[in-house]
DNA sequence: CGCAATGATTACATCACAGAATCATTCTGT
DNA sequence: ACAGAATGATTCTGTGATGTAATCATTGCG
């Protein structure tokens, strides 16, 4: 056995994505919303009038999960749908002015989770784990605009846990 | 706004996380099982005898829902179900031999998964991230051993992705 | 001895999600 | 300009994962 020693990352990984995404949900919860709205609210923030398709593809999802997703939003006032006159077969989606202002509050909360995440380390550090994270991310593909799906990780990784 | 470096460790975790989990689910199926079913056999390996009600607690899972999971691997030949002698309400799980081997194959996925993960990190690199990541495991109070729950967090941390 | 607590099990409800079918609209090739 | 393919949104339906409550046997405590 070449590399004898266990298998760690991978398991410390998957465990601190769960916890982070579990805190994560949990305060978005608190302000009336799913992590997937918040996805949302995020990319209209930055990129208005894109279509549910486009979104779809963007948060890693089916187009008729969005339907609902886009619903929820709809009737809690924070996005419009407009209908495109360039496609009429597509909406334009749009924050509204309390949209908006949820997305503000949104990264508000992600300013407190990621206190709460990395807070425990010394400033050097978190930005080696920063530097140590984005490098992983860059060779594994992990695109920070396409999602790629999320399922549940139950009791795996074999070899920690 | 004094930290204003936008919440970009959280996101990271949560992603990472993700493809990680994703690809040892990926991994495990190849070999028939499930990830839940892996952290039952490795469970069961360092621990031999445990009860269904203990390893629920230890994965984080209901009960009812180990039935079904133990019921899988007991009809795979994987794991035994006895009654235990001190209290004859439970049973005294235990691995088969071919449990055994099994668990074994899942060491060497769990080698092969470590490599895809971390394998692009110089070895300095690699021993620096798992130190600060069981830093972060540790004052975050996720512990290995006790599994918390995993369930979606699609399209969320609302200032990455 | 009798009643509360506990392990395993079953039955039931719920929820997220994917996939197929549908409808309106747009695009493409000729 | 027109017929057929492609596309965006929607609806419907099936499936799988999971939690909760009820049930049964057994144990432990007073």
């Amino acid at each position: 056995m070449p590399t004898h020693r266990p298998a760690r990352i991978g398991f410390l990984l998957s465990q601190l994505g769960a916890h982070a995404s579990r805190r994560f949900d949990e305060r978005v919860a608190e302000v009336g919303l799913t992590a997937q709205q918040a996805g949302v609210l995020r990319i209209l923030g930055r990129q208005p009038g894109v279509s549910q398709r486009d979104l779809a593809d963007r948060l890693g999802l089916v187009q008729s999960r969005m339907v609902a997703l886009i619903d929820g939003l709809e009737h809690a006032g924070l996005v419009a749908r407009t209908r495109s006159e360039a496609d009429r077969r597509s909406y334009e989606l749009t924050l509204t002015h309390a949209g908006g202002a949820k997305l503000r509050e949104l990264r508000g909360i992600a300013e407190v989770h990621e206190a709460e995440l990395a807070g425990s380390l010394a400033t050097p550090q978190r930005d080696e784990l920063f530097v140590l994270l984005s490098d992983l991310a860059t060779s594994l593909g992990v695109d920070a605009e396409v999602h790629e799906g999320y399922r549940a990780a139950q009791g795996g990784e074999t070899s920690g846990r």
